[in-house]
RNA sequence: GGCCCGUUGGUGAAAUGGUUAACACGUUGCCCUCUCAAGGCAAUAUUCAUGGGUUCGAAACCCAUACGGGUCACCA
């Protein structure tokens, strides 16, 4: 069997949407499940859109997500240049070729035209498709014409009978009348291809076995099969991919939680787990279990069982998964996601490493991203903490005030602050007062925390520090 | 509008003709616990968009209808 390559080829827009990386994470799993190569290329054929920085924003979010490119353009490879804006000859090549072959013809028809004819056709309710007005001109029209230097484009002679069938692993087999196939333009009158050309030529140039995409390619597959066998090349096997929806349905777009994995990545969230959950969007696994590493997802990957219906893109499952994640960090991996959040919301000049390394570790298993960690420290940051009429009430019962009293000196007297000594504190206020159980715990937390909940009581009260503490008791 | 694809619980989703329709998220309850989170346990679809048909038997096969999405660019 020949070598399985496959790859991932977008358009450089410095945007990458969960969709997008979706695809990019199923075509590296279906080489490497084969022992095979994963590509990178980058489709800027659109020379409107170009967005400075886009290739390294690329690269950084594969590298970020463990999925290195085996060849890219910063990968060389022996089937480079990676960037098709780097291969315009090579397309002029073979739509020279294909002209020869009468697989494609000239085209001088211009703006004002087509749209007329669109207009036409949507008055009359029927799809447009080119109306083949160039396809047989003489040659001694077209060689006066290109002397004029007329803008032109190349389109592809499309067959008007008949129908076209492939098979695609997820879809089954799909079939087309041909008479719905335009005479699509291959090469634009800027020189540059389209992406129905370009995409062509270098997956048959590149030796891609597979092609992973979207499944709004499916109904213009036909069109490259053509293409395909004008030159009597081998034709990849296809894999068209469900779209990925948010909750209702809909396109995914920002309204529905962050669709770029960068804003994930900014906001604390970890790639493995959104590799993982993005591995289950349309696809699972034929065991029941859900968490996967990489190696795992290479392993169990099997394209057959991808979904046909449209996945949804559900943000609490997200948190669910990487929370998962996020319990199983060291300390060091945990400082790293949720540090950058808290110096970004608060002033931490006063605190030092073990302090915002026991804060941090509290609350590892109360949030489910990075950030979060900033509103659920918020209480170790504010000077002033207002209480509810819960904890007001839970206040007034008899005792409570006795109890914060004799606490208060518990606290006063510790000359080592640690953790174990304000656990004595509490044992001996408990002696005391003869309070016990929640009735112990519960005033002291309302009166240091402001809250009814938390984490773990000494460890809250030792990172608040004996001031912060004696001075809430105060109040 | 033509063509293509889809439709299983609050959500994702398994099961490709044969006992009580997996599993997971979410939700609710219980346990643990000062509390919250985590963890453990349990509950959560007389039913697979609707209507016909095929079959001894259908969520699964066929046909129609409805709804949703995709596609019809010198964008990818």
């Amino acid at each position: 069997m020949e070598k399985v390559r496959t790859r991932f080829a977008p358009s450089p827009t410095g945007y990458m949407h969960v969709g997008n990386l979706r695809s990019a994470i199923f075509a590296y799993l279906v080489a490497k499940h084969n022992n095979g190569d994963f590509l990178l290329r980058i489709e800027d054929t659109d020379q409107t859109r170009q967005v400075e920085g886009a290739v390294d924003f690329i690269v950084n979010t594969l590298n970020l997500c463990g999925l290195t490119p085996d060849e890219g353009p910063n990968h060389p490879g022996n089937y480079g240049p990676y960037v098709q804006s780097e291969r315009l000859s090579i397309y002029q090549e073979y739509a020279q070729k294909l002209i020869e072959m009468g697989k494609a013809y000239y085209c001088f028809c211009d703006e004002e035209r087509l749209t007329k004819l669109r207009e036409k056709a949507d008055l009359e309710k029927i799809p447009f498709l080119y109306d083949g007005h160039c396809k047989n001109l003489s040659k001694e029209e077209i060689a006066t014409r290109l002397k004029n230097g007329e803008k032109y484009v190349i389109r592809q002679a499309m067959p008007k009978d008949g129908v076209s069938e492939y098979e695609d692993i997820v879809y089954g087999k799909i079939t087309v009348e041909n008479k719905l196939l335009e005479d699509q333009i291959l090469l634009k009158s800027d020189g540059y291809p389209t992406y129905n050309f370009a995409n062509v030529i270098d997956d048959h140039l590149m030796e891609i076995s597979h092609v992973i995409r979207g499944n709004e390619y499916l109904m213009a597959t036909p069109k490259y099969n053509h293409l395909y066998d004008s030159f009597g090349w081998e034709k990849p096997v296809y894999i068209h991919l469900p779209m990925v929806n948010g909750g209702d349905g809909k396109k995914l777009s920002k309204r529905h939680g962050s669709a770029s994995f960068m804003d994930l990545y900014d906001d604390g969230y970890l790639p493995e787990a959104v590799v993982n959950y993005l591995s289950l969007l349309g696809w699972t696994p034929e065991t029941t279990d859900e968490v996967f590493t990489l190696e795992e997802l290479i392993k169990y990957f099997d394209p057959k069982r991808i979904n046909k219906s449209p996945a949804i893109y559900d943000v609490k499952k997200l948190n669910w998964i990487n929370a998962h994640y996020m319990k199983k960090l060291s300390i060091n991996q945990l400082l790293a996601i949720t540090v950058p959040h808290l110096e970004n919301a608060y002033d931490l000049s006063d605190k030092n490493k073990q302090w915002i390394e026991k804060l941090v570790s509290i609350y590892q298993n109360h949030i489910s991203y990075g950030k979060e960690i900033v509103d659920v420290t918020a209480l170790f940051f504010k000077d002033h903490i207002s209480l509810d009429d819960e904890c007001r009430d839970f206040l007034s019962q008899d005792g409570v005030n006795n109890l914060i009293n004799i606490f208060k000196e518990e606290i006063e007297n510790i000359k080592d602050w640690n953790v174990e000594n304000i656990n004595q504190a509490i044992i001996l206020a408990k002696e005391k007062s003869g309070m016990k159980g929640k009735m112990l715990y519960m005033p002291i937390r309302i009166k240091v925390t402001g809250q009814m909940h938390g984490p773990e009581l000494p460890d809250t009260i030792y990172l608040l520090g004996q001031n912060i503490v004696l001075n809430r008791l105060n109040k």
